[in-house]
DNA sequence: CTGGATGCAAAGGTTTTGCACGCTA
DNA sequence: TAGCGTGCAAAACCTTTGCATCCAG
């Protein structure tokens, strides 16, 4: 179920790559602004339809879990996510946890499939930052 | 740092009333719809400025996806959520599960204060579906 | 060649915001 | 009465989509 009739266009190699080369889980227009100055004609639409594909295809991940925006991560192996509460910015956990057991947990109307652990903290410029004051800030990316 | 210095208007109450009736980790604009029952000229963006203040006090819960829309729980106390991968949808996990131990975890350039175990699956309504033809489907709500 | 992919621009869906007025404390 | 909260509408934001054209296989 990977590869179905898809053509590796050079602007969806290109995204690939970039998104390969980076460990920022960028957003979709943060990546389009990357692969601009390899490809200046690209549009948005373009990075947005190729990220779906790629995601779809299990080529990169698709992290939906908080913030405005959905970040993308060029690292397909299992590994866990940290997001900064403040400014949305996700990082990799660096050590290889176990994915949480789902064998005892139910909920009613849900068959469960899997599960992960995601882990929320704060960036080094979110620390640093100043306009943040009020502890439990509000998100803002 | 619970209560500030805000009011608790008509508004308000009836939103927190209604949202903590519910189970079902209601949109902002169902719970719109539903609180408009009671309220009939309220507006939605009433709707969304109670919940920002709501779970910024942390009387009500946001639970945040990026890119589709937040979902809000009136049960604060801590349990553990599956979200469904077709619609959306969130559940409650009926078992007390621990947090993910933070305490070996690291990621470079934050700094990591806690963890949630998050659950995915499909919800009933999206098991009898059909018009989801792909496994591993896409999100559509 | 053929049909999937692109660029462009417009539309779509969700959330936020400015403003004048209303109402809680 | 003061000033937070409201309703309304417009704007902002992120993402998706229609269409004519392009190009990978």
């Amino acid at each position: 179920m990977e590869n179905k009739s898809q053509r590796m266009t050079k602007q969806r190699r290109i995204i690939l790559d970039e998104l390969r080369k980076l460990t920022s889980h960028p957003t979709a227009d943060e990546l389009y602004e990357i692969v601009r100055q390899r490809l200046p004609r690209i549009s948005l639409g373009t990075v947005y339809r190729n990220l779906d594909v790629l995601s779809e295809n299990g080529e990169v991940l698709k992290l939906e879990s908080a913030g405005s925006q959905k970040r993308f991560d060029g690292d397909v192996s299992q590994h866990c996510h940290v997001r900064c509460v403040s400014c949305g910015r996700v990082g990799d956990v660096q050590e290889a946890l176990p994915e949480p057991d789902v064998s005892g947990v139910s909920a009613p109307g849900f068959t469960i499939t899997h599960g992960v652990s995601e882990f929320y903290g704060v960036c080094e410029a979110c620390r640093g930052g100043d306009e943040l004051a009020a502890p439990g800030g509000r998100i803002r990316q």
